[in-house]
DNA sequence: TTGAAAGCGCTACCAC
DNA sequence: GTGGTAGCGCTTTCAA
């Protein structure tokens, strides 16, 4: 047996015994139907369990109402809470989301961006993830809507960030005002992705507004290989906190890095934050369950989702946008991770 | 300035001074055509930057070579990795992935279903969530292809699963060897999700192996908004284990409830594993950070996931399924949240 | 070795 | 109030 047949508006119209124009306008309410004939092309549209074809409309209204969402690894928590603010919007205005997971594959992403061009998305978003410049400007020229999120090229590009820079300086003062004055610093490789390279950026202007002198060796640099950032996290403490001398705060790129940290610290023997101040950034779902409960610096990631689904929306609308560098706040969130040194240096 | 203006391949032909069925031929391979003309051909469509769209594609070959896959909460690992597993095996296979956050919601699961199914999409793989039996019903009444992971509803379906009734009867077991004999379990409300239920059996059957009675005393079940299970599985062992008895392992039903469970274990004063085993469920990437690292059962997520993306692709091909119930193994991971007894009563 | 044209299932313009 | 039909951009059959 095969699947069931599908029916389309020429079954539906026979059926009814009427035009598939008044079918079409009757089912999409685009003009006047008498209530009687109405009515009946419902009931046999009903009885044929028609559906149109999405397709077919498609085609002729030259959109799917479909986005693309690019995200680096769908398994941060990160990335899974920006989505659910896309989603969010997009499932309210009718639009279907396209997952792409590019596993931070520079090549594979503009490979995908080539393909679903073809008149399949109207828009796409691009979470994190390497800044890939050459492909969004090639995307900027052909005039395809896409908008940014945690990814920084230029104020040329639709983008909603938070200003990393100016997030980690702030983090480093809070450390400092609870005085410490060893400060290291946790990061992944921040080649090719500027939203990271200024958090580092921002760390040492950190330490320089504090007076403090800047030391490579307090600094901690992962590999480019971010599938498993806490697994990251824990080697390179684990590499570079073999022996050495572990500062008494450390400020971590992100959340997942700093558990990676958290479990290299205890198999070391120090304690958080007795011996050790960690903090994070991201404030993810699952941070206040470490122990001790991380203090993070919070990113509002669904409402950058959320944001940037309005700003494509408008964008796809063809609308004037009036911003399109939108800036949100972060936040530094006080858990546990974090100590006041009493005998202050 | 409008986006740069779409060629056809109408445009192609006439710019190369062909027909258009021959730029179809030679850009396709689907026909002879003289070596000349197709590099020509060929040369043109470079220069045009023409794409065959994509929706036209598709309404003659009545596909769009897409599928769905609906999950409950995409901010859990455990959905992320399955996620991962089908994403790969989608890619290899020229398919795209279209991602529906249901968020444990039924209704909204239905509706969605209702749209893509419009030709839209060719298949749909359903990760956990509630069963949803008369959706899926439908959905087979329809002869639609669809694949479920780690959901059971019945031997018609193609299902890809664990035995979790085994697995948790083996945990149970697993803690007696230890010389546990006082075993609660922790597990989120399980109607209308026989997988999860299975679990809940598989729990007391264990007990009933070992000749230890059930006690309802020792059993935390947890609301039905699961949006966020740590926090969950925090909340049911602040408010069971407040004054009452806390037995002396506990197994959780997922990883992320045993991750809540710590917080409140430590709230309480207990340590882990010297006051309490804590025995989790799936092996998420983040549990081997807990502290301490959670001993726990593998499912194999990733490998679930390509699974039931190979099974999808066979369904949608047509062809003869020899095997759609597909059990996978689990694995107990031990890690140091579990300790032995040793004065066993 | 190639071209003409039907047709996928719809929407919307033009008639009446 | 409703029907006829062109046409969206492609694939594929038939014909030459």
């Amino acid at each position: 047996m095969n699947r069931s047949k599908r029916y389309n508006i020429k079954d539906v119209a026979k059926k009814a015994d009427v035009s598939i124009s008044t079918v079409s306008h009757a089912l999409n309410d685009t003009r006047y139907v008498k209530a009687e004939t109405k009515s009946k092309i419902k009931k046999v549209a009903e009885q044929l369990n028609y559906r149109p074809s999405t397709i077919a409309t498609g085609l002729r209204r030259k959109t799917l109402k479909t986005i693309a969402v690019f995200v680096a690894n769908i398994e941060s928590q990160f990335f899974a809470k920006v989505l659910k603010g896309i989603n969010r919007v997009a499932l309210t205005n009718d639009y279907h989301t396209i997952m792409v997971n590019t596993f931070y594959d520079q090549i594979e992403e503009e490979k995908v961006v080539e393909k679903l061009k073809n008149q399949f998305i109207d828009g796409a978003v691009f979470v994190s993830g390497f800044d890939n410049k050459g492909c969004i400007q090639k995307l900027s020229q052909d005039r395809f809507p896409f908008v940014l999120v945690a990814r920084k090229i230029s104020r040329g590009f639709p983008s909603i960030l938070v200003d990393n820079f100016k997030a980690l300086r702030e983090a480093v003062c809070y450390l400092y005002g609870l005085g410490h004055r060893d400060i290291g610093y946790l990061t992944m490789d921040y080649r090719g992705r500027k939203t990271v390279s200024e958090r580092f950026e921002g760390y040492m202007q950190g330490l320089k507004d504090i007076g403090i002198s800047y030391n490579p060796e307090k600094v901690l640099i992962g590999g480019s290989r971010m599938i498993d950032e806490m697994e990251e996290g824990y080697l390179v403490c684990m590499k570079q906190f073999g022996g050495k001398k572990v500062p008494k705060a450390l400020i971590a790129a992100t959340d997942n890095l700093a558990a990676g940290a958290y479990t290299a610290l205890k198999e070391i023997g120090l304690r958080i934050p007795g011996d050790v101040s960690v903090i994070g950034f991201d404030n993810l779902p699952l941070s206040k369950f470490l122990d001790p409960p991380l203090s993070t610096v919070k990113q509002p990631k669904e409402e950058m989702g959320a944001c940037a689904m309005n700003m494509l929306l408008d964008l796809m609308e063809g609308n004037e946008i009036k911003n399109k560098w939108v800036l949100l706040d972060t936040k530094i969130i006080e858990r546990g991770s974090v100590s006041e040194v009493k005998n202050r240096g």
